[in-house]
DNA sequence: CGGTATCCGAACCGATACTG
DNA sequence: CAGTATCGGTTCGGATACCG
């Protein structure tokens, strides 16, 4: 289970200001928690391998922003990138080991997303209601 | 099981231009996809109520995007305010049902993350490394 | 085809000061 | 105690143009 409690004396004479799983789940999301990566770990989990300009039209999503995202998941080795040195050139994408494994929470979370958008639009138009 | 496929011919005539469920994941991920969001469930599950000092003290979050996120929170049904009308004032925040609902899967996230921090700072460090 | 470079407005977010 | 208001730096992210 994880914890999130108040620093401790030491975590706080060092100036830290925040529990000690809660800064390292930060620091986690940050990486891999944005909004594209996680689209994109959901389209190769699928699909298992994609091309540039295949997760581009799947996802919606601008020719920088992929370039980015697929730029960090590899540095942070959830995305294989493989190169063909032909012409015109080939870019094939697919999951390591460690993007395999994000796959479940992942998944997990796309499923929740989908079940709960409905409710959390009916919640939003009722609190904007008693607002009035 | 997700599905991420090409939009239809249809939905690409309407300028939608991504994959219907995508799409919906991402409306979902940029209301309570964010950061703060995703700590602030985790305090709650953990603690059940706290009060707003309690969270702030425990995240290390700053006083405005606390007040930003307990309200996106409030607004999206996922957190519930109780507000005492006393002085000093006190007001409360616990987990509504549809919160409770999404502390599995923010729960299976964090602890991926906690379980793969090392791992991504190793496969930066050693993806660095070749672009000396 | 698979990028990179540049621009630019929008959103994020912490720091600080103030309020009931 | 639990906020709101304002400021300013950073990042997000699309649009466009260009390159090998």
């Amino acid at each position: 289970m994880l914890k999130c409690e108040p620093p401790s004396e030491r975590v706080l004479a060092q100036g830290a200001g925040q529990c000690p799983d809660c800064k390292r789940i930060n620091e986690v999301l940050a990486r891999v928690g944005d909004r594209w990566s996680v689209l994109v770990i959901i389209s190769l989990a699928q699909y298992g391998t994609l091309r540039f300009n295949e997760l581009k039209r799947n996802l919606g999503i601008s020719q920088r922003m992929l370039s980015r995202t697929l730029q960090e998941l590899a540095r942070d080795g959830l995305v294989h990138r493989k190169q063909y040195p032909t012409i015109p050139p080939k870019v094939e994408y697919t999951l390591t080991n460690m993007g395999e494994s994000f796959r479940e929470p992942v998944n997990a979370l796309g499923i929740w997303a989908l079940e709960n958008l409905t409710n959390i639009d009916e919640a939003r138009a009722s609190y904007d209601e008693v607002a009035d």
